[in-house]
DNA sequence: GATGAATGAGTCTTCATTCAT
DNA sequence: TATGAATGAAGACTCATTCAT
């Protein structure tokens, strides 16, 4: 087995510096040197800094993308005359879990979406909303919102990120769940009160 | 008169190189060289690689400033009784003139509000979401929303934010502000109905 | 233990840089050059130019003061009314080892005395010459010198200057402290035959 | 003629920033735009920065040298017989000329002692003081002193020192005449005390 | 006589990475 | 597994100097 030891203190040191300074101005050297180590026995475990970034947060990035794609399969799962109706449920459940989840990985969440830049994780965020979007694409099928796709496609973005936020920027349990629902409020009956104000067109679609 | 070609080809260069890789990762020596210069004619114009980012920002962030503390002023001319009603339109024209604003200098907006890390520019975003906050408070008044705190600063944030990536996203200008009058339209009405529902007490619907 | 070979010749290198130019002057990629290394070798070591010259002179400037603080301390033991007849032997022995040790860091000391600015250092031989006006001050006690304050405190600094000079030009240990013998003797004569002729006053001859 | 004013406040420019960092250290770019011109401008009247150190510097330095020279020119008019009875006037007068001629050109000659590392007059306080050595040597003739020969530079490389040190830190002229007798005075009666006291040897010899 | 644009070699310093041990 | 020495390219910035105008 690996010197668990060893890869822990790096990792603990690397969380740190990278948490404060980004992956790119965080100095490999002392991240190491911080961990009581010198660069060679870095080397032993990873060939590169993005290596290392890349071991900190792939468990966490993967968690998220497959809580989202598990989202997606229990709706594909849906008959379609079912769809609209099971969405909502779908959905909430499903948000429930990633932030359960994001939770119970803060500093890793936080890496990810705020940390990344020169990493391959840089766009995470970005991809993360294309699976909502695609997502929401799939559940409101080919119903039509009176709103410019980019509006739907920024909208969505939001409430995603919003929701990467209120982890992020809560601090307990409680009050990020109380967020995300009040921010789900707003969301929801934002676009369902366009829909009916929309005059002559359908009104029975959803984002 | 100053030498406008040379500054002008450093500056067409410089803006290339900070928009594909922010201020910190664009080398000052690969900037110059790519507009045909060397480094020492560039420092006979700016003493600092920030100063040059400084120079390229400067009108356009002065101009949203300017902007958002207009309809500030705007809005508290309005009599106390009027304020709730006049403020959607104060809203709507303001952000008007910003998103024309914005739309002609969108390659300085994109600088300010993505690549300005490692300058004085960095939190430029926040400090606009922090005015539009301000304003929210002020228009609002001692309305009291029944909103978590973090959710009422992140609902304010992203609308703020989705404002900027309309913006930067769209094509043209209608698409634009069609797109960011949807998007107002569901923010006002959505919070508007969490308003109004508030009594009642149920608002677990979908997103 | 420390790569002594590599450190070695970077401080020889450096050394030989420093007495030829000057601590500015000398650049630091050719002093490593010169010892055959890269200036990423360097900064294993040390973490700047002037860490370097540090390095190369601190125990000799340290050995040079604790020199000086020990004289001021055997002088202050002895009692007041024998304190003048006391410092001329003091004075001397403490003068023979601070040539000694001098004549034993030949290159140091003339680093610090010729090479320093630039450094921290750059006014050690002013500090010096405090001491030993210091000391001078202390040892005469009360007794007025007929001597302008200026010109006293430029026999003082002139007499250690003398000092240093001596040791760096002498070739042999012998010509060294006889030179700095007859400079004594000059010295403390003039000084006393101008006391003693103080009265008549009288003292406009040849220098 | 030549465009006086404009060599004027370059002068003048160059010689407060010569004086606060040295030549060195000093930015020619600096010197002549605080000069209100610009570098082109400087090149028109010279060529490379030291030429105008040079400029500033010159006529003092000959004005220091010339005054030396005629000193001895004035005691090799004297015939051998009288010379050292002549001595002490001819150098008492020659030192009250360069004294005045110092104090009339107080700036320049701080240059030259205290600013010009990286010049051709680096090492013009040697070459004075080498001058004076052989001043003195012609002086006291093949009369053989008993003192080290490296003491008796030492002491009248000293002196030259001294009375430059006078010039430059004592404020008034009355001052720093008198500073410059006591200190011929030290010097003069030490001297003579230890030919006094050397037992058998010729006793009539001067530094 | 003076400008202002431009150069090119130079400064110290930082970094991720390699490799023999 | 871990060290420590070393590299080489890159970073921003400075400077004396040149030259066409």
């Amino acid at each position: 087995m690996e010197n668990t030891d060893t890869l822990q203190k790096i990792h603990e040191s690397a969380k740190k510096h990278f948490l404060a300074n980004g992956f790119q101005r965080a100095s490999l050297r002392r991240i190491v040197a911080d961990a009581g180590f010198t660069l060679g026995a870095f080397y032993g475990y990873y060939s590169t800094k993005e290596e290392l970034f890349h071991a900190l947060v792939e468990r966490t990035a993967q968690g998220i993308l497959s809580c989202l794609s598990e989202m997606a399969a229990t709706l594909n799962a849906i008959p379609d005359d079912l769809k609209l109706a099971g969405i909502s449920e779908v959905f909430s459940e499903g948000m429930a879990r990633l932030v359960d989840f994001l939770l119970k990985n803060k500093d890793e969440a936080r890496l990810l979406l705020e940390c990344a830049e020169g990493t391959r994780y840089e766009n995470f965020l970005s991809e993360m909303m294309e699976q909502g979007l695609l997502f929401m694409a799939k559940a409101t099928g080919r119903h039509e919102l009176p709103l410019t796709p980019l509006a739907q496609k920024l909208l969505v973005q939001s409430y995603f990120s919003l929701l990467g936020q209120a982890v992020l920027l809560g601090d307990t349990r409680e009050e990020i769940l109380k967020t995300m629902k009040d921010i789900q409020s707003v969301f929801t009956d934002g676009i369902v009160h366009v829909l009916l104000e929309e005059p002559a067109k359908e009104r029975n679609s959803l984002p």
